[in-house]
RNA sequence: GGCGGCGUAGCCAAGCGGUAAGGCGACGGCCUGCAAAGCCGUGAAUCCGGGGUUCGAAUCCCCGCGCCGCCUCCA
């Protein structure tokens, strides 16, 4: 089995990558909490993880996927009070939400997606382990984690305790030991969701339930645990404090942590304002042009988002499936063996396969591999818009590279799955529907411009070319036929 | 202040010690009824600046400058 290099957080090194067990893997990776709608930053996240679920069985591995939703904690609460809406129709909502923006974007379901309530047992009987080995006491209703007691505490995020001791902004109170303790049991204040625990009426705080749950379906000890980089503190610092204090053995062998949507180079989030939700860039772009943007750069640093990136790798979507379009209208009409061009196409086909795969076991280098394709792409455009016909074994040819593009391209980036002929449909009336034209408008002019080329009455073409032009269409003359879409 | 990261052509972005992928855009020639497209080709004397290590550095080390993330909920 070929073996994939993966950056581990908490090495700070990139390592091959070792399951416990091989060829089972389990990964677990923080999802959403479920208080308001998705945004470009979740989006990223399920991507970037979903991509390595693939790869990883496409190199042959059992992988089990754990993806969490955190349904109860105080954020959640306080929308919900604050609109005025059960907690839990507030969760089921934005889940719903999510679910939908992931589907469009061709996210694979993870093969678990456990809910912090309902997983209430497992996370009780996880404190209540913590508190008999006597790194978490109970305190006026709640439970608290006692940091000092976990020695190893801060070799994630490279924090020393002392030095967390002197920062202030930590939520002081009064029921805690020491300000760096974190809540593992949280009591209810009146009118808030609660669940019965032996330390009364209460919910889970935020770190405990992946620790309860990835324990639940992963076992004690994960191969690859994954999220945002800004997870790395505390939450998931917490997470191995929780995990090892109770089992004392390792939580997890790989940390794999994301980088960060930013606009103009600033996080988004939702406190600045500055993000956009998933609804609103799939009502704009193709669900694969946002999937393919959001695969252009490494996973590790920072993608800045702005409508001019996406429009530039929309452009580049848009090209590789004029590609596809014309690879499906080609048929062969001769005998014969592959021409120069041809020969050239096969070429770069064999070192397509190579290097994509090589890419992505770099340490899932997405934009290396995307750059193969796009370089293969360019190629068999040019092999393909230049000529209306060709041999047996060019047809062959064009037949292997789609073989390639279904096993590697699709199966792993999870891009170009749709239908050459389905994607300009939707994506044709989708742009001219902004536009408020008409399709079938635009269909008849580019077919009469066709004709009127025939019987070389330019005058009309051009001027059929012209009306369409300012109106933000472009046509291609090309042997086949003429091509169109709108910018 | 502590910890971490980044700075590569007009814009986006690979590159991880062996002489600068790819995308968007630009330019020249050919092709084309004319454009677009296509074809052929051009484009970073050089990788934020300055030192150092090395036969050799965008890549390693040191010092600056600039930007960002985490240290509080956060993908």
């Amino acid at each position: 089995m070929k073996k994939l290099k993966l950056y581990n957080t908490l090495t700070r090194k990139v390592e091959v990558f070792e399951p416990l067990s091989p060829p089972e893997v389990g990964i677990y990776v923080c999802g959403i909490t479920a208080y308001d709608s998705p945004h470009l930053g979740h989006a990223r996240s399920a991507v970037i993880f979903d991509v390595l679920y693939r790869f990883l069985q496409y190199l042959g591995y059992k992988v089990k996927y754990v993806r969490n939703i955190t349904d109860i904690d105080d954020k959640i609460i306080n929308r919900s009070q604050k609109e005025g809406i059960f907690w839990r129709d507030l969760v089921k909502k934005y889940t719903e939400e999510y679910h939908r923006a992931l589907e469009r974007l061709n996210v694979l379901p993870p093969s678990v997606e456990p809910k912090a309530s309902e997983h209430i047992p497992e996370i009780i009987a996880f404190i209540e382990t913590l508190i008999q080995k006597g790194f978490a006491y109970e305190s006026g209703g709640d439970v608290y984690f006692e940091v000092k007691k976990f020695k190893d505490y801060g070799k994630l995020s490279g924090r020393k305790i002392d030095e967390l001791i002197s920062g202030v902004r930590i939520e002081v109170s009064e029921k805690k030991r020491d300000p760096l303790d974190f809540a593992l049991w949280k009591s209810a204040k009146p009118g808030e969701p609660f669940w019965e625990s032996p330390w009364g009426k209460g919910r889970p705080g935020w770190h405990i339930e992946c620790s309860a749950m990835s324990q639940k379906y992963l076992g004690d000890t994960l191969d690859i645990h994954g999220g945002g980089l800004d997870l790395i503190f505390p939450h998931h610092e917490n997470e191995i404090a929780q995990s090892e204090a109770a089992t004392g053995k390792p939580f997890v062998r790989y940390f794999v942590h994301h980088g960060l949507i930013t606009v103009n180079g600033e996080k988004m989030s939702k406190s600045l304002g500055n993000f956009v939700t998933m609804d609103y860039l799939l009502e704009k772009f193709h669900p694969e042009v946002i999937r393919t943007f959001l695969l252009t750069k490494h996973y590790r640093s920072p993608l800045d988002y702005s409508e001019k990136g996406i429009k530039d790798v929309e452009k580049a979507v848009y090209r590789l499936y004029e590609t596809l379009y014309w690879c499906e209208k080609l048929s062969p009409q001769k005998e014969g063996l592959l021409s120069k061009k041809a020969r050239r196409l096969e070429k770069k086909l064999s070192a397509f396969e190579e290097e994509f795969e090589n890419s992505l076991l770099e340490d899932l280098n997405t934009a290396k591999a995307l750059g193969h394709l796009f370089s293969l792409e360019n190629e068999l455009y040019g092999f393909v818009s230049s000529r209306p016909s060709i041999t047996q074994e060019e047809a062959n040819l064009l037949e292997k590279i789609k073989e390639v593009l279904r096993d590697k391209v699709q199966k792993v980036l999870g891009i170009l799955v749709a239908s050459p002929e389905a994607f300009w449909e939707t994506e044709r009336e989708k742009k001219l529907k902004e536009k408020g034209e008409d399709f079938q408008r635009i269909e008849i002019l580019v077919k009469e411009r066709e004709k009127a080329r025939k019987e070389k009455d330019f005058e009309k073409a051009d001027k059929i070319r012209d009306e369409l032009e300012s109106e933000g269409i472009v046509l291609k003359d090309t042997p086949l036929g003429t091509f169109w879409y709108v910018e």
